[in-house]
DNA sequence: TATGGTCTTGTTATCGGTAACAGAAAGCAC
DNA sequence: GTGCTTTCTGTTACCGATAACAAGACCATA
């Protein structure tokens, strides 16, 4: 009507004169722009956009073809707003430097993608107040699905997450008291099951390394899987080396190697609780002249890059991130049509299933 | 004041009747129930949860108790609406399991989270077709600013970013054509850096190892960093060896001695156009009986994790992907404060500085 | 020709906040 | 007491989309 300034801008502005509120300066073009040179309502334009809804094929090509023209990109925050879905997915990670984590990530990216959903991270540094703080954030962006992973949540964590009504994952670890739906593998039958490995190899004389301080959580959960699988076999069950405080590196592994051909020198397998511990006992034994596995097998846990570049390569319980990925984006896809169609559903629980992958060291 | 059915819930509905519209059943509580309970406007409520605006302090200690006890989570969908800032960065990486995009992306992250912002993360597979997808998902979420890695943008990719008036930086590479602000160093400067350490180091007859499909990015600009080092120390600058096509991989590596062996066997020094192929050349070398540096020395680029468990370690360049992040965190910042001074910035270009690691391979 | 259904499009009223302005109250100098 | 800041709070009008309903056009059927 009476905007000539800007001849490149094809009559964006001018709808109504506003006295008040805000300026609306050289304003990106919105749906109502596009629905004005497409000669249709603006919810018409809205329809277009969707696979779902009944727009006449003519029209949708028009409505189509101006938007290409005038380069409108929908506002996805006003649709979120305005829809009460906001198209996201968030999840904590402890870190965004592991492997596996960083595995898991970009599988469920890859799957909840193909639903035009996006992921929200948040990465809490092992650290449950500052997971507190994440999942704040997290709120507020109203997520369709929240997805944590288990070591511990703070009170208040807890119950801002029951609070928000929105679907919680806590993926890898299971946890005794879930929140609600569990994606992930049992630590304790992981164990379990390259212990009897070990002792179907011909192993008779098996010790374990752990952390000195694994309260309840993992460490805990693998020492007692090694020990169940011990004791069916009728074997000593007293093997049990304690080095450092979690996390366990590298060299507690190293150090460990004197203690345990001190104490009990007749040995011939150990369990590490953890793939670089496992790898730092590898490295310690070459430098004593201990053949591995001839004279000590070691097997270890996780599937780190460590274990498949050491020499010889270390046996070990892989786990496998991608699916637990995957299947976690599976999960918030159900939950989603489940909640469309108005079904409540129950807490689920997803097992991953875990392998044991046999190499040099055993 | 009318509704007692719900006595649990602290009187969050009842607002107008209304006779069209949407429903509103057992909502979260909004801010306008805040202020109701609080016996103020719902602006002195948003005002209240800011730290720049003029509220009274025991008006502000009543907001935040009602917040308090009713759970009251602002929604920041309807904020970025209005405010027309979405606290949104968006980055768009080649893979999240590359250890070095991991360092750059959680350093960006903890620089920008300490400023209300988020990232919004996107990976495209090293495929520009998905990076273009990728990034119009991101533009409808209308991010404050948009990061990305340089390796070739679809004609629409560039027309759609440049189209959005939303500061682009690109990192990790310094694109030739940049499409905005720049964080990254210079492969060739790289190249240059360490192959004039191995010429002072006393190495005379020294071969590239490279690509054969380096189309203008990484491997070209790390081959010619090399050659001109040689060049100016009057050095042969023939023994160029090309092993398949990008990526190379290690066992590219370890085939391309038998040829380095072949064609020019009085070589002292190899730069190889990145860590792993690095990594197979010492291997294949260690295999057959060739010192490594003794016989020949290897050098590397990237600083993978491979060369510092190889044995002997692995002498390489070093890219501070942390400092990447860092940097890129601390541009974001300075464009958004300059942007709300009204300020108009020029195109930044921040250099990275890299390092060489010396280490037992030459 | 009246009736009912399907297909397509428009109208209205929000979604839950915040920008911009206005105005009241309080403090201060003269 | 007047005029001028400064501090605090309220009012109004949006931000840019979509849900829910309504209604017109068209067709087939009875």
């Amino acid at each position: 009507m009476s905007n000539s300034e800007k001849p490149d801008e094809p009559d964006a502005n001018g709808v109504k004169p506003r006295s008040r509120g805000r300026a609306r300066p050289n304003r990106r073009p919105r749906m109502e722009d596009v629905a004005r040179l497409a000669n249709v309502s603006p919810m018409t334009v809205s329809r277009a956009l969707r696979y779902d809804s009944p727009v006449a094929e003519e029209t949708r090509k028009r409505i189509l073809k101006v938007i290409d023209e005038i380069g409108y990109v929908p506002d996805q925050i006003a649709s979120g707003l305005s829809s009460q879905r906001s198209g996201f997915v968030a999840i904590c990670l402890p870190s965004l430097n592991n492997s596996h984590f960083a595995d898991t990530l970009s599988a469920l990216n890859r799957r909840i993608a193909e639903h035009d959903l996006q992921v929200l991270i948040g990465h809490t540094d092992y650290r449950s107040d500052k997971e507190e703080k994440v999942v704040e954030a997290m709120l507020r962006r109203r997520p369709e699905a929240i997805v944590l992973t288990y070591d511990g949540h703070t009170p208040r964590t807890r119950a801002l997450l029951q609070a928000s009504g929105i679907p919680i994952i806590e993926i890898w670890e299971q946890p005794k008291d879930p929140l609600d739906h569990v994606v992930g593998f049992s630590n304790h039958a992981a164990s379990y099951a390259i212990t009897s490995r070990l002792i179907q190899d011909g192993y008779t004389r098996l010790a374990f390394l752990g952390e000195a301080t694994d309260d309840g959580s993992r460490g805990a959960a693998r020492r007692e899987g090694f020990l169940q699988a011990v004791r069916e076999a009728g074997l000593d069950d007293t093997r049990l080396l304690y080095a450092a405080r979690a996390p366990i590196t590298m060299s507690d592994g190293a150090r460990a190697v004197a203690g345990l051909r001190e104490t009990w020198p007749d040995t011939d397998a150990v369990f590490a609780v953890s793939d670089p511990c496992a790898f730092g006992m590898i490295s310690e034994c070459l430098r004593l002249g201990i053949s591995v596995p001839d004279d000590l097998a070691i097997a270890g846990f996780g599937d780190f890059e460590i274990g498949r570049l050491s020499l010889p390569g270390l046996t070990t319980v892989g786990v496998d991130a991608d699916a637990i990925g995957r299947k976690t984006g599976d999960l918030i896809i159900e939950l989603r049509n489940a909640a469309r169609a108005g079904d409540i559903i129950a807490a689920q629980h997803v097992d991953v299933p875990i392998s044991i992958l046999k190499r040099g060291s055993s």
